[in-house]
DNA sequence: CCGAACATGAAGTTCTGA
DNA sequence: TCAGAACTTCATGTTCGG
């Protein structure tokens, strides 16, 4: 039954490297990447199937996506346990050199094939059942012509898009589709990058042979370093240090000028944000679909007291950019003086880490003061480790001798660049205040960014905020000083819309404000008809979910296509509609 | 039922010294 | 150049009290 399915996916080489393997294996691990609008149902399965997470199937997935069988690999963690890694490996070798058959041996040598065309590597889909079962419950927006040309839209040409359609099926989402092309361009230039002498295959002996054994184990270490350097230039974006994107306030350097691709050139405008310490491959995934824009990724160290490195993707001009005024506070006395008093010498800090969703506990600061209240001076070096580690962990300032504490509220408020009080009263709840603050942008730094609308749009612009949160990106533009004069906002929390429409009001907004809660409701018709009502968007700004994408996230942190992050596509699905309605009118 | 408190690492990057 | 230490991180699940 699998028979044809081998023998059509071993005829090329190009499309079938263990590179595609692993981007599909991640790819097909959770079912729903591209989820539909009005459809929720689908997202269970795929939170069922992320949350594996123990080290053993993580062994087993990490064997697997070498190219050896389910069974195989079942057999060798059986036969050396799970911590041996070195001995499941070995007996994988032998394993995969006795399955070999002379005919598929043959194969190797006639296809000038590395580790991937041998036996392992056809019984590597013979569980294509689990991929096609999960491909049943991927539903997906697009139609085939559509897939086509978004495709081509993303800048593959007709044959890449064609060939993957063909390869995935119909049924394949828009991300699994381009993870194939990504995955088969990839193995190319590994390909080419392959020297001359290391590409034919020798003639190897039918017999089990020590020296195949060895050469398998080399094969697969040269695989490995090829595709690391592979992964550094080409798949992994790198972070710059100092992290300050394009350029920050008060920062000499020289002028940075960026060409953006022709597909990225608006109206409308947009800017997306999310945690620049994603996992590997999603940034450069992100970027792709908006139009393959370089994200720019930025501390806001550079712009207030406290920490926050994000990546923002935008098509916004990045000349003559100024910051809001007065400018923040930079350093964690400025911004709090009253610690200063009681602030150790040994304590160093300056700056504030990320400010999270979480505080400290009242446990943990009465821990730190019982640890510190043995010593009239200054405490012994492990002890002071021990504290800052806990402070720098917890963002916690001095508030009195020995005393420790995470930040108020309104502190936080202060530090990202919202009013104070923004946050306060309307029914939340302490805890949800930290949630709805650590969830948002930090103003100054946006702000910084979308000043150059103020020349652009001296009338007022049209503003269509996705995951709004408590509104960032409205109070942003309000701090510039750039009229608001019909804003659709989108944000699932019910006290986050009641955040922004109190602010909405306070602030004597002239123009119209129309909150919706879910971004899947908001389709294409939903879509057009506000366009039409007022002229369209000129910017489209929109942070998604970070859940599954931060390092603090112990559970899920499943990337992309997590079951919150995956409202990325959402995003690009929104803005998708909006350029095309801008293009079109 | 809700809110508060608490415990729970790992993945990735940057730094550092040989 | 590189291995290993150091550092940072828009969080989630469970429990408990009101």
């Amino acid at each position: 039954m699998d028979g044809d399915a081998s023998g059509v996916e071993g005829d090329n080489c190009d499309w079938n490297s263990e590179d595609e393997r692993e981007i599909d294996d991640f790819s097909l691990s959770s079912s729903s990447s591209l989820t539909p609008p009005n459809e929720e149902t689908v997202t269970g399965s795929g939170e069922a199937s992320s949350s594996a997470g123990s080290s053993n199937s993580k062994l087993f997935d990490k064997f697997i996506g070498m190219g050896f069988t389910e069974k195989m690999v079942a057999k060798a963690i059986q036969e050396n346990g799970e911590d041996n890694t070195d001995s499941i490996l070995n007996t994988l070798l032998t394993y995969s050199t006795l399955e070999t058959s002379p005919q598929e041996q043959q194969h190797i040598d006639s296809d000038n094939y590395s580790l991937d065309c041998d036996g392992s590597f056809m019984d590597g889909f013979s569980d294509v059942d689990s991929w096609s079962d999960n491909e049943e419950i991927t539903n997906t927006v697009f139609d085939e012509d559509n897939k086509l040309s978004s495709l081509m839209s993303m800048g593959y040409t007709r044959d890449e898009a064609s060939i993957a359609m063909e390869r995935c099926g119909l049924n394949a989402s828009l991300v699994e589709l381009t993870d194939f092309i990504c995955a088969a361009q990839i193995s190319k230039v590994e390909d080419a990058h392959l020297p001359v002498e290391e590409k034919p295959r020798p003639k190897l002996p039918c017999i089990v042979s020590a020296k195949l054994k060895k050469r398998k184990q080399y094969d697969y270490e040269i695989w490995k370093r090829k595709k690391q350097a592979l992964l550094d230039d080409d798949e992994t974006i790198r972070l710059p240090n100092p992290m300050i994107g394009f350029g920050v306030p008060n920062e000499s350097h020289p002028t940075i000028h960026r060409t953006l691709p022709e597909a990225a050139i608006g109206p409308p405008y947009f800017y997306y944000e999310n945690v620049a310490l994603a996992p590997k491959g999603v940034w450069t995934t992100i970027s792709r679909f908006l139009y393959d824009v370089e994200p720019e990724f930025v501390d806001s160290k550079y712009f207030c007291a406290s920490a926050r490195k994000r990546g923002y993707v935008h098509n916004l001009p990045i000349q003559n950019r100024f910051p809001l005024l007065p400018l923040p506070p930079h350093t964690i006395h400025e911004a709090l003086p009253l610690t200063r008093k009681w602030w150790p010498s040994w304590d160093e800090r300056t700056k504030l880490n990320c400010l999270q969703t979480c505080i400290g506990s009242a446990k943990l600061t009465e821990r730190i003061r019982k640890a510190l209240e043995d010593y009239d001076s200054e405490p012994p070096l492990r002890v002071q480790k021990y504290v800052l580690d806990e402070c720098r962990k917890w963002n916690l300032v001095w508030v009195g001798r020995n005393k420790v504490a995470p930040l108020e509220p309104d502190e936080v408020e202060m530090l990202l660049g919202f009013p104070r009080n923004h946050t306060r009263g309307g029914g939340i709840s302490r805890t949800d205040r930290y949630k709805s603050l650590g969830n948002s942008f930090q103003v100054d730094t946006v702000a910084y960014h979308l000043s150059v609308l103020k020349d652009m749009f001296p009338g007022g612009i049209n503003l269509l905020s996705l995951f709004s949160g408590i509104g960032g990106a409205e109070v942003a533009l309000h701090r510039l000083g750039i009229p608001l004069k019909n804003v659709v906002s989108v944000e699932i929390s019910e006290v986050n819309r009641n955040i922004v429409r109190s602010w909405w009001e306070q602030t004597n907004q002239k123009g119209n404000l129309i909150d919706l809660a879910d971004v899947q409701q908001l389709n294409g018709d939903r879509l057009e008809q506000l366009m039409n009502s007022f002229g369209g968007f000129d910017l489209v700004v929109g942070g998604s979910p970070c859940n599954n994408l931060a390092g603090s996230n112990r559970h899920h942190r499943d990337g992309l296509e997590g079951k919150e992050s995956a409202l990325f596509y959402d995003y690009f699905r929104i803005l998708d509609l909006v350029k095309n309605w801008s293009n079109v009118s």
